[in-house]
RNA sequence: GGAGACGUGGCCGAGCCAGGUUGAAGGCGCUUCCCUGCUAAGGAAGUAACGUCGCAAGGCGUUCGUGGGUUCAAAUCCCACCGUCUCCGCCA
């Protein structure tokens, strides 16, 4: 959510800033009316609550002196004042109610460091670990949905079975794979990063704090008999930990990390990108994620990039940093660098973390504050969040990346830890 | 899911049955100052957030789990919901 004082004060720069997305502009005009509106209307509404409250105040002393007379008299002129009273805070709570529906849907004000563009065109590729086409063999052109039936570690059918297209199975050395994956991701940034375990269905209000809602419902799955929902990634839960808290500085920046499955309805995606592990209802991620001042933002923003990137870098995978176009930043972000793995089997990059800077947009929403130290007041934490291994497209990176001429597929160094003695998952007999 | 008890400020805890001068006694904690003098004790003052108006000082309003209702007036009365605790049931 965007600071109203912002908007009011200036609101020809937040315009300026919004239209870098190429979202429509018109909500803000509206929004600066009804802000007007509600103002003048709560003024004149608490000014006649002050008087009904002077007036009750007499009514009781009169009654105590036993002047029952002019007690109901002045009781009389409150009882009028009631009305008008209600009538404004009626109007009050419905512009109050149509403030806060435009002001959610409005979208972050990109950074200005923030590259150009309405769409992903405009991204710009800050980094490449050094892509070439030509370096890959025949057996490593294989898509992993192929290799993960060969192999019987990735099942599909099945899985769509029991739930439909676009959900999977991992099976074997597959599912040890993903655990293995998961330790992975979580383990190599326990140093710096409290890991939690947050619930995976949340309440409305938990869904609008992260700015998943009221904008996105299309994308979430809804539990209607108890009006939950399934979170599309652990930054919805973690956004609203804190939800309604006043921080301490000294306690700043909090860094959290969680796995959770993920869920997502892609309504708008039937049909695309949906072969094997691309694009699925449900998949398991270890996410990172940061409260902290404004001024720790930027240094942060880079840490948590450099965190995730490593991660995909020790793996052995071919990928590169793209700083996104306005256009193509999530709703939250202010800034966002997303990092893709090259699949040679799909041929194709794969988008496996999206490391975002929300600055103050979330904690507004979720009400996340804290004390500066040495200043009077308040004010908005900033926030961070990015992936630090999304698991379904980095298995198939690895799968497809690791094959061996024999099929067998050859486990990255780094997750030997983890995978108990597994070092090959061997070709098929 | 059933029965009972309860939800007050940073914390503890009065007030609620008999509605009015209670934004809320008292205590603890914290901040500043005084005394004393050495890591104690004592004394004084201060100690929420948010909205709005104002250059400011400050004014006004909202918040006693949440939302409604009754009333001239609600922390106090009524209703619904949420949550916590205890016992029972069920279960991993």
């Amino acid at each position: 959510m965007l600071d109203i004082k912002l908007i009011r004060s200036d609101p020809e720069a937040v315009k300026a800033a919004i239209a870098r997305r190429g979202e429509p502009l018109s909500s803000i005009d509206e929004i600066v009316e009804l802000d007007a509106s509600l103002r003048s209307t709560s003024t004149e509404r608490d000014e006649i609550r002050s008087e009904i409250r002077q007036t009750s105040k007499q009514v009781g002393a009169l009654h105590a002196q036993g002047n029952a007379d002019e007690a109901n008299a002045l009781a009389d002129h409150s009882r009028s004042l009631g009305a008008r009273e209600k009538t404004l805070d009626e109007r009050c709570e419905r512009l109050a109610a149509e403030l806060r529906e435009l002001l959610l849907n409005v979208s972050n004000m990109p950074s200005p460091d923030a590259p150009d563009g309405l769409t992903e065109d405009g991204n710009v590729e800050v980094r490449n670990s050094g892509y070439d086409p030509d370096a890959y063999g025949d057996h490593q052109k294989v898509p992993h949905w192929e290799i993960g039936e060969q192999l019987q570690i990735l099942d599909v059918d099945r899985a769509v079975r029991l739930s439909g297209s676009m959900f999977v199975m991992y099976r074997g050395d597959g599912a040890r794979l993903l655990r293995a994956l998961i330790a992975y991701g979580l383990e190599r940034n326990r140093d710096a990063f409290e890991e939690v375990r947050p619930p995976t269905l949340v309440k409305s209000n938990t869904m609008i704090g992260s700015g998943h809602l009221p904008k996105f419902a299309d994308d979430a799955y809804h539990i209607e008999r108890d009006d939950l929902w399934a979170i599309p990634t652990s930054e919805v839960s973690l956004t609203s930990m804190f939800s309604g808290e006043i921080l301490d500085e000294v306690d700043l920046p909090i860094r959290l990390m969680a796995h959770t499955s993920c869920y997502r309805r892609e309504a708008g995606a039937a049909g695309r990108d949906t072969r094997g592990l691309l694009r699925v209802h449900e998949f398991d991620k270890v996410e990172m994620y940061a409260f902290c001042t404004p001024e720790q933002g930027h240094d942060l923003h880079m840490e948590i990039l450099d965190r995730a990137e490593s991660a995909i870098r020790d793996l052995g995978l071919v990928h590169r940093v793209v700083d996104l176009a306005c256009g193509d930043i999530s709703g939250a972000g202010a800034r966002t660098f997303d990092i893709e793995v090259f699949a040679p089997g799909a041929d194709r990059w794969l988008e496996v973390s999206s490391i975002s800077w929300c600055t103050d947009y979330q904690s507004r929403r979720a009400n996340i504050r804290y004390r500066p130290e040495g200043a009077k007041g308040t004010q908005f934490v900033h926030s961070l969040n990015g992936s630090a291994l999304a698991v379904p497209r980095v298995w198939a990176a690895i799968v497809e990346t690791c094959r061996q001429p024999d099929g067998s597929i050859e486990m990255p160094e780094v997750l030997h830890p983890y995978l108990g003695g597994l070092t090959k998952i061997p070709a098929p007999s």
